[in-house]
DNA sequence: AGAGACTATCGAAACGGTTCGATGGGCCGA
DNA sequence: TCGGCCCATCGAACCGTTTCGATAGTCTCT
């Protein structure tokens, strides 16, 4: 790899004229910027990052951290702020932490370390105590999804008050009174304000909550089919509609059903949060409150981009961006016929 | 962030014994690593990666470049690869190609600028001549699913002859002769074998293939659907079964046949490579030959820091990790009733 | 006791850039 | 014609490490 050295003897000029040539071209002349320019091409000259990186401090890396990256959500994720990232020429370390809080407190060190110049961040954890541990960062941060009380930043998420009060209102309309909560992990960010969009509603539909009703699907497949099968075998009388916290819980319900040979939507009504993957060739298709991940992500690099490039006028207020979630009814739903 | 210096102060010993006790423990006397540890622990020292990454030539991260993250093969091996690579404790950058070959070889030459210690590459070209341009890298390389003619390095995949002929077989023996075939982009590595084994277990069994039942998917769900939907409207006899060389395809196959209201399996059987998402709570359960995606990525990550760590002795020889897939069952074949 | 081997430590030179302060030449107005 | 200013360019310091060669000091063997 030639350096910034070669191109300087063959351009006739010092080190320091090329550097400046390259990054800021309006403060040379024009024959000296032609000269190196030419000479930078002739010996294929790339500047090196890490020793820029070395010098300013921090790096043409942007870090996101997520709790699962199989989950469809955010891979879509992924792939949007990486498209985003390339268009500016930074890469994007990813960083899985299977929902570990130590984990990842350990991945944002290393972030750090490698003085990446932001990071996305759907966090994972409770944080009563880490908030601190991730504003004391101090570098551009997005967080997504989840957002942490005592933290500083820009956020992007969507109304998940909303999102589960739209299907916990079609599913009383359909006729249910009956009807099973599986929520996300206990004290979570979006987990709470999910569980507090269907009280909300039931309770304004004068909808009674029975408590045993409730259970935490922890956000997983694997828990949310044990909640689905804890509800449908109830010994006193069982839901007639299940509305799940995450698309991974609804389709392990589903699968949960499907198990007990209970037909969806037959027997009982399905609905969920999130888009499903292959949502359109699963049967029955499932009713759902969809994210419109593609803008949130879109949104979100662009928001960390911003920063980034707006780094040193750290001054500018810090926004919350929150979309709607759009609702789909499928066939996972339909009325009840009697009480 | 303190730096080695402030260490070598608080120890009273030069930068040099320091990054010595750090790096080369057993070269330094008892009393003095004794005191160096203390000062870092004291003032909180970590080494700062960049600075090493310069002064090394390369960097604790490890790439990986796919050409669709959203594809849960691929999510699952950056989650086993990235597991893998903090547990030595490297990160992990990822990128998507999007399927452009130019992308790729602009991600390859970033990532080496960047000089991470190795790659894993799922290449998605046909490479007549960018084969020189990888093995140009002159860095740890594994390669994924796809193999490149003219590249020495490592790979993992599976024996897509096998899969394919696993398939044909099971569907010729379920009566079927009128087979579809919808593959994986021309040229592409195991788009050739898959096809390959199909076109094998044909013959060996004495079926004639017909040409015009054998269509290109290009490895996308969308192209998938319209080779579909090209085979079920055919004005002659139509195939009574369907062949699809990825797990996309074969989704938008069964979402072209729900579309025309042709009931599967009883109308026409479908089967494909690879595993699918959800597959549990797609009806009908699709037959599948499924590649082993965690040993393959559990393998490949393997692969690759052995090289990273075994280099300077980059004198042992290549690797080639082919892994057997598992033929699966599901309720979308079926038996032909009458001929 | 002194030569030689070995050990523990150190200073200095890289790695490849960026940037600050200095330098010198050309141009302006008085 | 001369002082002052601006502009283009340069040298040197620095970012935080690693590592090579040098330098003492200690031990051993004859």
């Amino acid at each position: 790899m030639s350096t910034i050295r070669d191109v300087a003897r063959l351009a006739g000029v010092s080190i320091s004229t090329v550097s400046l040539t390259l990054n800021h071209p309006d403060r040379v002349g024009p024959e000296t910027a032609r000269k190196v320019a030419e000479a930078a091409r002739a010996v294929g000259y790339t500047a090196n990052p890490i020793a820029q990186s070395l010098k300013r401090g921090r790096s043409r890396l942007i870090g996101m951290v997520v709790s699962d990256i199989t989950n469809p959500f955010f891979s879509t994720l992924l792939q949007e702020i990486e498209r985003c990232a390339m268009a500016v020429n930074y890469l994007v370390i990813v960083s899985d932490t299977a929902g570990s809080e130590a984990y990842e407190r350990a991945i944002l060190g290393h972030l750090s370390g490698q003085m990446v110049s932001g990071i996305i961040l759907s966090p994972c954890g409770l944080y009563t105590e880490t908030a601190d541990h991730i504003s004391g960062l101090n570098m551009p941060l997005v967080l997504f999804d989840h957002k942490l009380a005592g933290v500083h930043s820009d956020y992007v998420g969507t109304d998940n008050v909303l999102a589960s009060a739209m299907l916990t209102e079609h599913l009383i309309r359909l006729g249910h009174r009956r009807i099973g909560y599986i929520g996300g992990t206990t004290g979570l960010f979006t987990a709470e304000l999910r569980k507090r969009g269907f009280y909300e509603t039931m309770q304004a539909n004068g909808v009674p909550v029975d408590p045993d009703l409730v259970l935490d699907g922890r956000y997983m497949g694997q828990a949310g089919y044990e909640a689905a099968m804890r509800l449908m075998t109830l010994r006193s009388d069982r839901p007639t509609a299940i509305l799940a916290a995450s698309n991974v819980m609804v389709l392990g319900a589903l699968q949960a059903c499907n198990d007990l040979s209970i037909a969806c939507p037959d027997e009982v009504s399905l609905a969920g949060i999130d888009d499903v993957p292959w949502s359109n060739v699963i049967r029955p298709r499932i009713t759902m409150a969809i994210q419109p991940i593609e803008d949130m992500a879109r949104i979100a690099s662009r928001m960390l981009i911003d920063r980034i490039t707006a780094h040193g006028k750290m001054d500018q207020p810090f926004r919350d961006e929150i979309l709607a979630p759009r609702l789909v009814i499928g066939q996972s739903t339909r009325a009840i016929i009697a009480d």
